[in-house]
DNA sequence: TAGATTGTTAATCGATTAACAATC
DNA sequence: TAGATTGTTAATCGATTAACAATC
């Protein structure tokens, strides 16, 4: 991977190309042009191609793409081929649904232990691991070489909690809680604001309504 | 509100500019220039202005932006003054955790039914609703003026599901599943693609590793 | 009034789409 | 070979940023 920096918004189209040749793979399907993925995810071929084209070439003039070829790539640049350990932060309702929701193991992200500042929860077991006290933090971080931290916590403590893990040398957080992290860049943060989304979707309510 | 589209890039910020205005007038600050809310947000005050003015003049020269009254105004631009009522289907971990997480409520969003096709699961009580049969789904809808349908049910089930959606004249599914719905155009669909988000994070990781 | 700051037009930047030569 | 389809350059479109006159 050369060091040309990809757009964020191709990155955000990347799981949605690794999904469809995912299903097509499991379909049988072989080789799909630029033009017929087009049809099926309803965007033009021509993005598909640049897209693609930002990480090499990955088709055939006259033949197009390999699926399964295609797929494994999009995997390999997604980061797909590398395990990743992963602990949740908050054993509330959202951080327990995270946990049992491991579909995500199949994909390398392993989930590693979760943790919670509520004495009551702690020892209580979820998914086969019991829910640690925060003092554990650190040193599990260490000891299990953790990568990705989950914040299903609320955002008052988000913030604090982020610094701690920074200070752990965590590589990356998954933050669901609604506040901005103000991090050092060398931390990888990805936000999942689940009431922006709900607005969002009220907005086109209103709108379709006014229109 | 005039029919001048406006873009989803701006729609997507305003949730955001909503929060800050939120967190501002909380802390009993008045006013606020595009300036000085531009630095707060780290983004460019030339933006915030062009983002406003979609919906009208909401400042005032050589004063800048009142803060309530912007906010409540963006509130009402994000259809936050009118009460939606919503279901959730599918009362796995992911449906409980949003049922439970009903700070939505506050925004107008109100909980009124959960239903799951899961015998065993029907009856149980989930924050004073017993989870219903999908048989119920169609009257109830009707019966309770429903909205907004939230789709926390495996993939596999998410589109035949959607369509029932449509037929029972629902207005908007918040789309926790992994798969994209195609339905009319008259109904407003927000995914939630959670393995997406996790996919691009790993992408990241990735990045940030290799340069 | 003078200073501050908006609303808005113009300039720039980046992302998407179209076109086509290269080539399987 | 002829037809198909990519990889890539050029053209277009839209979004962001800069600039500044209007005005509080």
């Amino acid at each position: 991977m050369l060091d040309k920096e990809i757009s964020q918004a191709v990155i955000g189209r990347l799981p949605r190309y690794f999904r469809y040749l995912g299903e097509l793979k499991d379909n049988g399907i072989e080789r799909i042009s630029s033009k017929d993925l087009s049809i099926l995810m309803k965007v033009t071929a021509s993005q598909i191609r640049q897209d693609f084209n930002n990480f090499g070439g990955f088709g055939q003039q006259g033949y197009g793409y390999n699926v399964e070829y295609l797929h494994n790539e999009i995997g390999g640049i997604l980061g797909l081929h590398q395990k990743h350990h992963l602990i949740i932060i908050g054993a509330g309702n959202l951080g327990q649904a995270i946990a049992n929701y491991m579909n995500f193991e199949r994909r390398g992200f392993i989930f590693k232990g979760i943790f919670d500042s509520n004495p009551e929860l702690h020892g209580k077991s979820i998914r086969e691991m019991q829910v640690q006290p925060m003092e554990n933090l650190a040193s599990f971080i260490q000891e299990q070489q953790i990568d990705i931290a989950v914040l299903t916590i609320p955002k008052s403590a988000a913030i604090s909690v982020a610094e701690k893990l920074v200070q752990c040398n965590i590589k990356a957080i998954w933050n669901f809680a609604h506040v901005d992290l103000n991090l050092p860049n060398s931390i990888q943060v990805e936000n999942v604001h689940l009431s922006d989304s709900l607005m969002k979707l009220s907005y086109n309510i209103n709108r379709a309504e006014n229109t």
